[in-house]
DNA sequence: AGGCCGAGGTTTTACGTATAACGTCGAGCG
DNA sequence: CGCTCGACGTTATACGTAAAACCTCGGCCT
């Protein structure tokens, strides 16, 4: 057991302890355990030191290293809410790639999880050698350029990103997936419940969304709820007890949305798939956990993340990132079927 | 719009940048932005500062602060996965708290989800000042214990935290009530579907109902399965057909596993509540997405990462922390019933 | 008048590391 | 033999900040 050596409340070791330790001066300690002393130390020294290091339990001191290196081999995630599964992927792909780089992720969750975060350096502890963003506030981008410090956005508007690079998932495709398989089972009446989140990744649902009507002889309504279960249960309920012809089809922009939207159909005696058909978005862990499981357009999240931190290191050492969109895929299962 | 001036390729400015376009010293800088000038430097001269600052986009360097103070105002918050609800909400709760002593958090998500963490301090980039952490190798714990870093565990088992401070949530009450809330409604014959992961959090859930089994005439079936839904079902659908008489009740040690279950169940022609009963753990957002809505434990995630990190800060301070577990409550919902 | 004191700063130092610049010493070579 | 050169280290310095120690000067008390 024992371990290093280190008596409690002793100040940590320093690499000039290590060198005392060794008989060698610091300079030697740092070569050493830096890994750069090819042809500069001879083995039996450098032994010495890595074993007086291990000893001591020397681990060096990262804020001076940092400071000495002017950089801090760490990037800044910001997203809007760690609580959606979505994020969580995406910084699991993040951190995967960082680390094989090298570099370490530090995460920054909008305070509320809706808006924009707004400075990103309140809660960086830590100086950042890069950011990758979700969402953020107009000004904290500016400063972030101003800095120009390398960033990367994740699905962002283009118009609102201060020419910084962008990645993005085919969203627009996907929207476009899911109506051309809703128009093929026959239906023709339409509610798209949208979240109530200013946000670009759901206007673009939107706008895809009309773009792939387009032309057709379709009618599409559209309501909003925040992002919950239970607000799109009653936003659904609503909606789907109005007068009026009832949509035999509700596109979601959100799994979250869809469960509600079946919850509401339960409640109003209508069978999904076949009275209404109810597709979600993002496929997270519920879209198999609810009954029946849901058609959704299943987004590559931990690839996101993963596409997210090799366009910052492309960016960071100044090659052009791979600039296509990724590819979202259509699963189907049992919550659509043909229109009655 | 135009913000500080910056040319683009400056270098950061620093303190000193700062004192030059003030005309002073950079120690009244530093005094002045430290907030540490009262009676040491004239209101005129600080309002100089101030504004040179603001003019030159001054950001303090972090890496040389932490070097020079010692420390980072930084803790790191270890979990298994962040993909689970649960710990993201625990995150958000200690970031609160962090943030309102001045401290920020680093997340270290364990990287395959099921074991514990390895080495934390390869992915902190930055050093630390304590350390909050839900599951641990006890290699790991070691080193931080012999750094005397303080260190606070999350529901870990006290035999194995090296005398470490330790935060409970009342998960033996838990399954107690959930226990009784079943036996109350008639159930004699259990099935506990149990995480097939080795953690201490889980085989508490299965001492704890024991116990509250014990002396009354209860069977009661153990069978495990990994936390997804899809696996639960598995297990659960071979565990309910099998041959002789059939649990009237699944206690679940987990939402997941429980909407798995409910799965299972239809699948068998089963309906819940009334011809099985089944609970869930946690009570996270799939818990009222499902249909009908679980019987579960709600654990006050967000309270306990804020405790986690009270109690962090009180180690820290050499206060005595708050001892008792926090307590969970009972949700009672749909899926459970009278026994047939 | 001499001394003390407080206001308003400045000079200096230390934090721990990485690395550029600089010895030193023996071998090899013309 | 004198010079160079490579191998093996060492000495010195800079990174940017916080804060202790120090300086200067005018006012005021005795």
């Amino acid at each position: 057991m024992a371990g290093p050596q280190q008596e409690a409340g002793a100040p940590r070791p320093t690499s000039r302890d290590v060198a005392r330790a060794a008989g060698v001066s610091q300079a030697t300690v740092s070569l050493v355990l830096g890994d750069k002393w090819r042809g500069r130390v001879a083995e039996p020294t450098a032994e010495r030191v890595r074993t007086a290091a291990r000893q001591l339990g020397y681990r060096p001191n990262l804020a001076a290293r940092n400071l000495r290196l002017g950089r801090t081999r760490t990037a800044l995630l910001v997203v809007p809410a760690l609580t959606n599964e979505f994020f969580a992927h995406v910084h699991t792909g993040a951190a995967r790639v960082a680390a094989r780089h090298g570099f370490g992720v530090l995460l920054y969750p909008s305070p509320e999880g809706a808006g924009p975060a707004r400075d990103p350096f309140d809660s960086a502890r830590a100086s950042l050698d890069g950011v990758l963003a979700s969402s953020m506030a107009s000004d904290a981008l500016a400063t972030i350029r101003g800095d120009d410090l390398p960033l990367v956005m994740l699905d962002s508007d283009p118009a609102h990103s201060l020419g910084a690079t962008t990645v993005n998932l085919d969203l627009a495709d996907g929207m476009r997936q899911v109506t051309e398989h809703l128009l093929a089972l026959g239906h023709r009446d339409f509610l798209h419940l949208a979240a109530a989140v200013d946000s670009w990744t759901f206007d673009v649902r939107a706008d895809a969304l009309a773009t792939a009507l387009h032309g057709t002889d379709t009618a599409v309504r559209r309501v909003t709820a925040p992002l919950t279960v239970a607000a799109a249960r009653t936003a659904a309920e609503a909606a789907l007890a109005a007068p009026g012809p009832r949509p035999t089809a509700v596109i979601c922009d959100d799994d979250f949305l869809a469960a509600g939207v079946c919850k509401a159909a339960r409640r109003l005696g209508l069978r999904v798939p076949e009275d209404l058909s109810v597709t979600g978005f993002d496929d997270l862990t519920l879209a198999t956990a609810v009954e029946p499981e849901l058609t959704t357009v299943r987004l590559p999240a931990e690839r996101f993340g993963e596409r997210g931190m090799e366009t910052l290191v492309a960016v960071v050492e100044g090659r052009a990132p791979d600039a296509t969109p990724l590819p979202v895929e259509l699963v189907i299962r049992d919550s659509t079927g043909p229109a009655r």
